[in-house]
This record gives C-alpha cells, sequence and structure tokens, in this order.
RNA sequence: UCCUGAGUAGCUCAGCUGGUUAGAGCAUCUGACUGUUAAUCAGAGGGUCGCUGGUUCGAGCCCAGCCUCAGGAGCCA
C-alpha cells in the first residue's frame, strides 16, 4: 500500500499507471461510477472511477457529498473527457460517513449569505478553499517580503493599556465578575483591583509599539490581530482583522510609500504565481457573478487583469490638496452628483470621493499625502505650512483605503504640542515620548489592513468572506 | 448608528386587490440508465410563511413593535 499522495501532486504527476492512496471529501458522485473528489491541495478534483457492477451496494451508498473517503488503486489517463489523469479504484474506505439529508452543503450552487451561516463547513466549497489557499499564500509573502529586507517581525501585544492612538472604540479586558464589579468611593469602576491592576482593552493597533522596536531594530514589522468595537455594518469592516504593521527608522514619507507600493506589488505577484489556478478560478466566478449585473456596471478588466494592471503600473501619487483641486474641477462635482459636494479644503475625502479618484480619473491605485492635520492622528510629522502632515493613505479600486501611515513626529516639542492641543493624555504615553528624548530620529510606517488585501486579491465583495471566522456586530458564532 | 430592501420547503425564489387544500427549480429519497462532468429520465416525501401582538367573518398578504440578513452611508484598515 503507497503513502497517501495529494490530490495537487498526484493533477501534476507526469507518471501514470502506478498504484496510489488518495483521501478527501467527496464533492459529487456521478452516475454511480464517477467520484469527484478534493482534499484541499488544490481547487480541482481528482476523479475516481468505480467499478459499481462489482463493488458493494452498501458501500455505493455511503458515497456521498461530503463523505470522507480513502481510495487505493491506479493512476491511469483518463477514457472520458474533462480531465487528463483519474484513479481507477480498487478498493474504498469510507473514513466518515456524510447523511446526505442533514448535510447542508448539497452538490449546487449557494449564495455566500447561506454559506456564512455555515462558515464550519463553506472550506469544502471551491470558491472558499480558493480564497483561504490565496489568503494564506498573501500572509506568507508578507513575510518574505520582509525577512528578505531585513525587517524583524516584532509580537506587540494584544492586550494593551492605552488607547490613546484613538483608533476606534475598544475592547475591555477584565477579569471582573460582572455581576459584582467593585466601585471606589465614588462610584467609578474601581480598576485597581482587576487583574492588571487597570483598564485594559485589546489592541487597535501595534504602531505605538512598533514604533519602539524600530527605535532599536531599524526595521521591524507587526502582523497580527486587532481589534475595534466600532458598530461597523459594512462590506469592509471587521471587529476582529489583521493588520500589516512596518516601521522604519532612518525613513521619510517618501520611502514609506515606495515600501508600501513594493509590499502590494511583491504579495500580489505571489499569489498570482504560486495559486494559479485558484485566481484562475476566482476570476470566472467574478465573471459570472458580473452577468447578474447591468451592462454599465460591470468592470471593464477581469480579476486577473487588474491583478496584472496592479503590478506594471506605479501608483499615482499625490497631495491631499491637488486632489481636492481635481475633485472641485470634476463632472459629478460641477453636475452636483456627489452626495457630499467638494466644500473646500480641510474636509476628510468621503468614499464617493475616494472611489471617483481612483475608479474613475487615474484609473490605478493611488497614494494621497499631507492630509490638513485636523483630520489625521497626533503622531504623524508636521509640515512647515502648519496646516498638513506627512501622512500617506494608499486607495485601491473597490476597497477605499487599504494602506494608511505617515512619517512620525520625532520632535518632542511639536509632537508635545499637537498631543496637547488633540487632548492626548502625555503621561500615560510616557514610554513613547520616550524615544523622542532619547536618540530620537526620522522614521515612518503604515498599517496595511491584511483582509482589505484579500479582498482585492480575490476579487470578493464581502470583507467577512476572506476571513475564516468573521466578526462582527451581533456575531461570533464558530 | 442612519438610509433602503429582504425574511415563504434543505437551498434559490414565485405567491395578484386579504378568500378553499401555499407553488416551482435545484437538492434529498425510490426506481431506471451506466464514461459521467452541477449526468440524464420517471416518481415520491418535504412548510410554526422570522418572532410577538393587533385589525378582520377570514392574514403568507394589512398595521405596530422587535429580531436577523443584504446593499449603501458614517467610523476606519
Amino acid at each position: 500500500m503507497s503513502q497517501r499522495i495529494k490530490i495537487k501532486a498526484l493533477l501534476e504527476s507526469t507518471t501514470t499507471d502506478i498504484d496510489v492512496t488518495v483521501k478527501g471529501w467527496v464533492r459529487t458522485f456521478r452516475n454511480n461510477q464517477f467520484i469527484a473528489l478534493n482534499d484541499g491541495s488544490t481547487n480541482n478534483n481528482i476523479q475516481v472511477v468505480v467499478d459499481f457492477e462489482n463493488a458493494d451496494p452498501a458501500l455505493l451508498k455511503r458515497l456521498t457529498t461530503g463523505a470522507a473517503i480513502s481510495v487505493f488503486g491506479r493512476l491511469v489517463a483518463s477514457l472520458g473527457k474533462g480531465q487528463t489523469v483519474e484513479v481507477k479504484a480498487h478498493t474504498i474506505e469510507i473514513l466518515g460517513d456524510s447523511d446526505p439529508e442533514k448535510y447542508p452543503l448539497q452538490p449546487k450552487k449557494h449564495s455566500l449569505e447561506f454559506l456564512r451561516e455555515i462558515a464550519h463547513l463553506r472550506f469544502r466549497t471551491n470558491t472558499f478553499g480558493a480564497i483561504f489557499r490565496v489568503r494564506n499564500s498573501l500572509a506568507f509573502a508578507v513575510h518574505q517580503f520582509f525577512q528578505d529586507k531585513g525587517f524583524v517581525y516584532l509580537h506587540t501585544p494584544i492586550i494593551t493599556a492605552s488607547d490613546a492612538e484613538g483608533a476606534g472604540e475598544t475592547f475591555h479586558v477584565t477579569n471582573f465578575d460582572l455581576l459584582n464589579v467593585p466601585k471606589t468611593d465614588t462610584g467609578e469602576v474601581d480598576y485597581k483591583q482587576d487583574f492588571f491592576g487597570r483598564a485594559t482593552n485589546l489592541t487597535v493597533s501595534g504602531q505605538l509599539e512598533g514604533e519602539l522596536g524600530a527605535m532599536a531594530l531599524s526595521d521591524i514589522y507587526t502582523f497580527g490581530p486587532t481589534f475595534r468595537a466600532e458598530n461597523s455594518n459594512t462590506t469592509r469592516h471587521l471587529a476582529e482583522f489583521w493588520m500589516i504593521e512596518p516601521e522604519m527608522a532612518f525613513c521619510d514619507l517618501v520611502d514609506n510609500m515606495d515600501t508600501a507600493e513594493a509590499l502590494l506589488k511583491y504579495v500580489i505577484a505571489y499569489a498570482l504565481d504560486k495559486n494559479k489556478d485558484d485566481i484562475e478560478f476566482l476570476t470566472q466566478r467574478l465573471l459570472e457573478e458580473e452577468k447578474q449585473k447591468p451592462q454599465n456596471e460591470r468592470s471593464e478588466m477581469t480579476l486577473t487583469e487588474k491583478l496584472q494592471f496592479c503590478l506594471s503600473n506605479d501608483f499615482e501619487r499625490l497631495t491631499y490638496t491637488e486632489a481636492i483641486e481635481i475633485l472641485k474641477e470634476s463632472t459629478p462635482n460641477k453636475k452636483k452628483k456627489f452626495q457630499y459636494p467638494i466644500e473646500g479644503w480641510g474636509t476628510d475625502l468621503q468614499s464617493e470621493h475616494e472611489r471617483y479618484l481612483v475608479e474613475k480619473h487615474f484609473k490605478k491605485p493611488v497614494i494621497l499625502t499631507d492630509y490638513p492635520k485636523e483630520i489625521k492622528a497626533f503622531y504623524m510629522r508636521q509640515n512647515d505650512d502648519g496646516k498638513t502632515v506627512r501622512a500617506m493613505d494608499i486607495l485601491f479600486p473597490g476597497i477605499g483605503e487599504i494602506v494608511g501611515g505617515s512619517q512620525r513626529e520625532e520632535r518632542l516639542d511639536k509632537l508635545e504640542q499637537r498631543m496637547d492641543e488633540m487632548n492626548i493624555p502625555k503621561e500615560e504615553l510616557w514610554w513613547y515620548l520616550d524615544t523622542r528624548r532619547f536618540g530620537a530620529c526620522e522614521h515612518a510606517g503604515f498599517g496595511l489592513g491584511f483582509e482589505r488585501l484579500v479582498l482585492f486579491v480575490t476579487g470578493m465583495g464581502n470583507i467577512r468572506d476572506v476571513i475564516p471566522f468573521p466578526r462582527f456586530p451581533k456575531n461570533a458564532e464558530f
């Protein structure tokens, strides 16, 4: 009996007429004779041919969709069309039955909404198999990109005491008995008695700690989960999501943009190369989906073309101020088609404005820089004009903001002044300010939303479909 | 959180102006067929019409509240 061989290797095999053992889950069993078997190693199935005339009818009955089986047989050139090789079964063993009356995944099309309700089983579909193999490749490529450049992978804490970054509502972490929370004399919650002796929460970003690392290791990156307790119900937000946050010493905003652009291109190219079949499948899936839409709403490029296009074109770089000028002069603004007309300089761009710039005006990824300081975080480096900061956002078609970053304010006086203006408690962040006291230097970094990246590369429309077990308001099943 | 739409069989949906026994396709089951590609053909089973209350002789359909889902917006990655 030969060792189990994965289906991906089997389908790539150049030699036939060898005995093999394959294990996997039955996708379909056609004609009492042909098993489409999948083991998740590839989007493609191996066809197992059963000699049904000599098979035990009781066994054939158990070859149902979803059943786990082990097949020992001979790999042969296929007699039928549609596949080059197939396995002529010698023996079939049922490893795990799957009751067809109860198994929710039927050999038919399912809606993504329905599959979301059975997220524990949706990995077994072509679409989700492809998505999570692509996700895996992207994660690996992120590490490879940074490791090749000598970055140190730094693990920043999941539980933190600071919410000072102001990146959003936090989830509280406590060990209190919620029915009997200790109070102080003045009736406040007495966090001194809690596990950490102070109020703590799940991290919303590893950036501040990342900066501490960069101030010694030069180049670091984090890649971990972050948590936001915002009541966001959109196709682009999750309460728990993964973020990549490099932080680089002796580095300005231009270096920062170059790194971000290079990273995005590297990981997309990696997935295109490593996951050809999956991306081809996802491309076809998207084409099918777009057939449901009216002609004018369909995208001009296929998924594969979009990814290729992204690789072969420089991202458009311009300042916030230049973007406002373009938007002010744009047709939709003049024709009052924007829900939020461009009032002038100083307000944040709305989704519709970002989408216009990326999808209509430049038709490629855009990097916007030098935003008004009022709409950005306290740690961003102030420009000499006194109005703007060295911020940069990368906007992607169909996704919106995929990267947000900045050169950091390394000048202690400027930083403290900005913290005062924005009511950021300096005492709480004494450790952060220490980096500006001892050997401060020019540095920069950014945050890349991993799920938004996966969204773009897979062509999916809802962020809840590109993370195995999505966390969002009113939902923490599985 | 706001706006819009939806919730009817395992899934995707139809169900007229409130009126008898709530329909279709797919899936499932039974039988036939046996080199099929989401196999095909014939037959069968399958329903708390999201929940609670109200209007009515009568509610899947009308009204109110709630829950959930989808799309868009805000917040952001």
